[in-house]
DNA sequence: ATCAATACTTGACGAAGGAAATTATTACGC
DNA sequence: GCGTAATAATTTCCTTCGTCAAGTATTGAT
């Protein structure tokens, strides 16, 4: 008997989530193999799936060919029913929304934005419910099999209770965005930090995959870090963690409007590297592009600040590595798209300063799109229905 | 029946695991206390604790009297019976075995040490034999209740195969201490890095307890972290994990011997110290003793290498905090025997850097006493009879 | 065709934990 | 003193999850 969209939660014993969720992030599994990895009985898995087969939530792929001599009965793997159910994520920033519709597999099919005229709460939710509208009647279809709503947002969120207690961009202090975005939009909601939700999305469905410890490092206006350890992501006991731009890597550096010197952030956020290029060029109204644009150019000067800057990333970076000890570490964000005047200077700043064997963590440069973190709040949302 | 010591495993099931673990770490607890704790029924702590009393691992206390109004029948608190079974702790150093026995509560019962003339592999273990039948034999017989040995080392261990990979001072490589080790004493042995095991002990016994996630910094010739996140002690994917000496908090500071530039040890470990302080006051055979009697003496440069190395670890625990947001923080080791000297220094170096909330982390700086190190490694001992 | 090998399914069973009733022990009002 | 309310612990019964062992399904090799 399949289950309408809007039966209550996926999976009801743990052993079933631990099947959906293998099988989400590590692709289609057969069952004797999720028996091995999970340290079940392949008896037990057999009865975790039936029910996810019967909602439509899995699927039993065609047996592949087996190898090799004296062959049994081939597997047929258990895979995700990618359209069995959509998601949308959306990325509030201070002058613009970012949404995506995404699949079971956090693979994004639609996606649109609109821009922010007024960073107001009440404001922001209209816009949002048009945008969300957009996104489910448009073309696709895709609103009667899509229930949920992930959104992420910069600043200090509690994900538990959906309130957004303040973010610095939007001045936005104790929001039930939660319970308001449900009421605009009809939808489940879930609210998480975005640097959070974009560490979520690569741990499941990106390089993370499979790793028991990650980290991921954006670059841009700020500088920040998602860390997962032991499986689980860090939240910090008093609401900050992952603050790798306000790691102090040199003591006679610039003063930062945290009240420390030398941050990561003050050396190498894009207003930082904004205001060196202005004092070395004596032209007050020159931009991030002119800076990088001169960089490229050939620009000594600039170039200089380009290095310093990746370097001191480089370093925050080998704090993370040292301190925690990630399998792995994705360095993006829009700072990026500056990406080829840092990653050399990243790259050896952290091989300097990363110790022993910590210099082998796998360290991936890459920009990604800018709806990546609209995908990330949807990732958060897919998390919510698999494991609440 | 009480079971005789030298039966398998304490618990067999995870309930069982979590009311003693939650009664050896917080204390004697009622058993309705304790569902409400772990979130089980009180008939399913009545059925846990139960066998766990018949083997005297458990004893119940007397009722307590009640207070407020409409009292019912009181409480009968489960506490744990600490004489029930000892465990020795050794912690093994290039010139010492400082070895304790400790009872279930990982109290302190007996300690002794024996001074090593010869590192090697052979004499340790022949020292080590010596040293724990001294323990055991002793005044107090505790060799009928000891069956567990837990051995404390610097360096890359493997706590799960009892390997030591590389212990630097000691130059061991590949040594299989669990193994020789248990062969000598005739003991169930567990090898565990001393930073490591000291934070376990903090962890349930000390200043840790409760905490989803806390750190210990030592300071001493070396200066090293031990993090629990998420109520797990962090190993590090490649071997690496609380390097706080290494993070480098000073672009051009000292070089450091792994490399980097301007790490923490390199600025405040004690050879970096007496290296500064030989080099301001021209005297090549001044020690580290030397170095504090002038300090505290009012020496003003001596002070002022006191006072950078302070603040180098304060921005390195500032560190800690902005990147992982422990809930509390112990800092300890031998080099705190010069105390005074750095305590200021470390907290205006810790709150100057640490980000926003991290500042009201709540930072402990004292001294342990040296035998602390070998309870550490009686505290993993008795968490592997715990929780295996 | 038969057999070995592997994947999956089924049904009986055991153990863990929950719900609710029962027993135990206290304070309080009368 | 004695019921009554309140809280703690235990007991009994029951559900549920997952394992075990036996059986079914599907392949390649002989």
């Amino acid at each position: 008997m399949a289950t309408e969209i809007g039966a209550g939660a996926l999976t009801e014993t743990p052993a079933a989530t631990a099947v959906f969720t293998a099988v989400l992030t590590e692709g289609p599994l057969s069952r004797v193999s999720l028996a091995h990895r999970l340290g079940l009985s392949s008896a037990a898995v057999t009865k975790a799936a039936r029910p996810l087969i019967e909602m439509g939530y899995l699927q039993e792929l065609a047996a592949t060919e087996r190898t090799g001599p004296g062959a049994g009965r081939p597997a047929s793997p258990l895979a995700i029913q990618a359209d069995r159910e959509f998601f949308v994520g959306v990325k509030i920033t201070g002058d613009e929304l970012i949404g995506v519709v995404v699949d079971l597999c956090a693979d994004v099919r639609v996606s649109a934005h609109r821009p922010l005229t007024d960073p107001g709460v009440e404001a922001v939710l209209t816009e949002l419910g048009r945008l969300v509208d957009e996104l489910l009647d448009g073309p696709g279809g895709y609103r009667a099999r899509t229930r949920r709503l992930g959104l992420a947002v910069s600043g200090d969120v509690d994900r538990t209770t959906g309130l957004v207690r303040y973010s610095p961009f939007l001045q936005w202090h104790n929001v039930p965005l939660r319970e308001r975005a449900a009421e605009v939009t009809g939808l489940t909601v879930t609210v998480e930090n975005d640097v959070k939700a974009l560490t979520t999305a690569e741990h499941w469905f990106g390089e993370g995959v499979g790793a028991e410890s990650f980290a991921l490092v954006t670059v841009g206006t700020g500088i920040g870090c998602g860390l997962v350890v032991n499986g689980r992501l860090v939240s910090g006991s008093h609401g900050v963690a992952g603050e790798i731009g306000h790691i102090g890597v040199d003591d006679t550096g610039p003063a930062c409007h945290c009240g420390g010197r030398g941050c990561v952030e003050a050396i190498a956020g894009t207003p930082a590297i904004v205001r060196q290029a202005r004092e070395s060029t004596g032209r007050p109204e020159l931009t991030i592009d002119d800076a990088v644009r001169l960089a490229r150019g050939g620009d000594e000067k600039i170039g200089a600040i380009f290095a310093r800057g990746g370097d001191a990333i480089g370093l925050g970076i080998a704090a993370v590595a040292n301190l925690v000890g990630p399998a792995r570490i994705v360095v993006s964000g829009e700072g990026l798209a500056a990406y080829d005047l840092f990653e050399t200077h990243i790259r050896s700043g952290f091989e300097r300063q990363a110790f022993g064997a910590a210099v082998e963590c796998p360290l991936s440069i890459r920009p990604l799109p800018f709806e990546e973190w609209a995908r990330g709040a949807a990732a958060v949302s897919i998390q919510s229905l698999v494991a609440p």
